[in-house]
DNA sequence: ACGAATTATTTTAAGCTTAAAATATCTCGC
DNA sequence: GCGAGATATTTTAAGCTTAAAATAATTCGT
């Protein structure tokens, strides 16, 4: 590096901590990975779902759901865990109702609620493919050992924190102040 | 530990070794997380590209595309670089060409493509949001230092290996084998 | 130059997704 | 017990997405 590049690097630099807005291209380049990696594995999933089950990734995903709910759950509570809106649980629901693999019950205390649960058959169905899935997950991750693992863990965690903070400080803008 | 726990530990771990096949709960979790920390971003992405510039992020995906290629591009380049289906791309455009954000042209050799690019305020529209875009992904990864964002490309990339070698032999399974 | 195979795009049908409006029911203070 | 506001769900309208079928044009071997 010559005298000139170090120059110029540390003016950058400076310039950078004192205003606080760079060009942001190392953490674009780190997002386009985190998506790229992501929607990688996400697709082969649905891919593998929907050639070997024939079935969607929303339906399997609200099946492991109702899996962890032996007694059942509201569609209000579908609706908070899987992150998604009412509205699109509704339709969810009817067309595993349709298939056979959910049943709808009047909830017994709000006549506003239906409790949902898994069938037998929806049982048996969700088991072989959770099996099938956990494999195909245990494949993809199959070449890192257990340190870059961990360490994966960590640096996302870290990641979420930082994203959390980065909303609250965005909606504080939005907000009053 | 009892000494039972221990034994069983040492057969299960013997058993996983041998045959390939545990539970994969740590991959799971991980997978997991990274999912949740990749649909955290692309939400509040989502959610600000739409409150701030009424646009959806495929539209925005599709006109960062555009941006990089001055003479235009026919639709199946676009279908190919943004990895979605062409019949997608072709509503896309349609709809950003409603818009008045894209123009097509016939393509001068082939009467079957179209080329598309962007107009005048296509331009001027995209450069206003790649700049907030920009900014975002600043402040999301704002808590992470450089060490860790080196060590985070590191790992997705060797992920994305991993993931891409599982693909490979998946489709192995998938053909005469 | 003929025709088969390939390639580029569009259309179609089905499902996922959301925000917003509409319904229905519940809760709580009075 | 009444009524206002909160809560649970459904409906609606719009857009995204895909696979598969349909169109249209090109390429290439002979």
């Amino acid at each position: 590096m010559s005298e000139r590049d170090v120059a110029e690097a540390i003016a950058i630099d400076a310039e950078t901590r004192t205003h606080g807005h760079g060009d942001h291209k190392d953490e674009l380049r780190l997002w386009l990975r985190l998506l790229t990696c992501t929607n990688l594995i996400e697709a082969e999933i649905r891919s593998r779902l929907r050639e070997r089950f024939n079935v969607t990734l929303p339906r399997f995903d609200l099946m492991a759901q109702l899996e962890k709910a032996p007694d059942g759950m509201t569609l209000g509570e579908l609706s908070r865990r899987m992150m998604v809106s009412a509205g699109n649980v509704t339709g969810l629901v009817d067309r595993l109702v349709q298939d056979g693999l959910l049943e709808r019950h009047a909830a017994p205390a709000d006549r506003r609620s239906s409790l949902v649960k898994l069938t037998a058959k929806g049982h048996e169905s969700f088991a072989t493919m959770a099996d099938a899935h956990g494999d195909w997950i245990g494949d993809f991750f199959d070449q890192l050992n257990d340190g870059d693992m961990g360490e994966l863990m960590r640096l996302l965690g870290r990641t979420k924190a930082s994203v959390r903070r980065a909303m609250e400080q965005g909606e504080e803008q939005g907000n009053k102040e």
